[in-house]
DNA sequence: CCGTGTGAAATCCTTCACAGCA
DNA sequence: TGCTGTGAAGGATTTCACACGG
């Protein structure tokens, strides 16, 4: 394996998460057959400007052509590797409800490099149901099976759930997680945590709402993603 | 209507996106029957550091005690305040299909200070079936019917009806848009748009994981809630 | 004595602006 | 000439560290 381009130490988070998006325009252009873009159309597409593009570009080596812009195909194999998207990494799911299904039924969810290799619920009354073609199973269960760890541990519990759901997809080798459940996770070292929390994305808007309830008018435009990221470990 | 006690100018983005995660420790806490918090304990349940939540809460207002903590229920009623929780705003839903229907019968989703007014769909095979007691409407249906414009739009479709699904819910006067879809959203001045992606999360992720199987060992730890925000209009 | 509130320092990220290559 | 790659400037947020009030 050899390490990427032009970078040695990790990326930034901010452009880690902006990746997936230029990721995403690229194959879409790929798809109407353009082979070329430059910064300022990228920039446009993802609702950024252009510099902020050409930094985070650079910092995966010199990709693009002064004058022409960046290859997309190129570019699709840059970003590939460095997200890993090659490699189809296995996922497990624990929590089986209203997300839980949406997520194994959802389009998106598992496309380009990732597989669901186990569903767990702690609920005895859904274990042995299937969904989707996969079975429910209980961790032990899970545990058993899998000859290797999974790299990603979904967690679609309820709250209360959710530190046991992660203390247990870390003990069959999980480390990295993306937590649905309203729970900040106690994780050890070297494990990684995204939260996604929905209720919370209302309160962010209506926080928004709000101001322009009491004031006059605001004017800005909250864009791709959220993001609060705690360090843990250092 | 009042102002807000410390503040005038609007809150960091960093800072607004933290305020729901002290809200929900502080609604736990008054559960337990605490009755006040150290930012040294509010911190480590967050999962971030105490000067961090001591900056963020003094930007509300003097809400502690010097020598004690803060307050357990003037928390909640300060963050509450600013997030508008207390108002119950109308959400409307736009995408009927595995997610929209998971977040239409998803327990936390609604908790707390809004409430489903109407679900869009653009199929009208789905138009007129019922979801949790809620009938699906076209969009025309649903403009004729509202007589106040939602707060929020909660958009659920495929990517290629994300931006139309936005033009719709601005064209009844939503200003506030939860875009589940993987679309960048063109939008007015004034319309303010939060992102939330899954299958970038994913590869958020598995950059990390990435990460660990070239490298040596990395070990840090992503927290509490992605985010990448463009500013728009100004 | 304890823990908040807060200037000041440090860090991180974004934006500017332009040199340099195609 | 056009557009990338990038030092340098600018802005924002985090962290430090400590004075002050309870």
């Amino acid at each position: 394996m050899e390490r990427r381009a032009g970078t040695d130490r990790p990326l930034p988070e901010p452009t880690v998460a902006r990746l997936p998006h230029y990721l995403r325009i690229a194959e879409e252009l790929r798809r109407s057959g353009l082979t070329t873009i430059s910064s300022e159309d990228l920039a446009r597409a993802a609702g950024i400007n252009s510099a902020k593009v050409r930094k985070d570009l650079s910092l995966l080596g010199s990709l693009g052509t002064r004058g022409t812009g960046y290859d997309t195909e190129s570019l699709i194999m840059a970003i590939d590797a460095i997200l890993g998207a090659a490699e189809d990494w296995p996922v497990v799911i624990v929590g089986v409800g209203n997300l839980g299904r949406a997520l194994v039924n959802s389009q998106g969810f598992f496309t380009g490099g990732y597989h669901l290799v186990g569903l767990v619920d702690a609920n005895p009354a859904l274990v042995g149901q299937q969904v989707a073609g996969m079975p429910i199973e209980s961790f032990s269960e899970l545990e058993v099976r899998l000859t290797s760890p999974p790299t990603i541990g979904v967690i679609a519990t309820p709250a209360e759930a959710a530190q046991e759901a992660a203390d247990d997809l870390i003990s069959v080798g999980v480390r990295s997680i993306l937590n649905f459940a309203p729970r900040f996770l106690e994780v050890p070292y070297g494990v990684h945590v995204r939260y996604v929390d929905l209720s919370m994305e209302l309160q962010i808007l209506s926080y928004h709402a709000n101001l322009r309830t009491d004031d006059a008018d605001d004017a800005s435009v909250t864009p791709l993603h959220s993001g609060v990221t705690e360090e843990k470990g250092a």
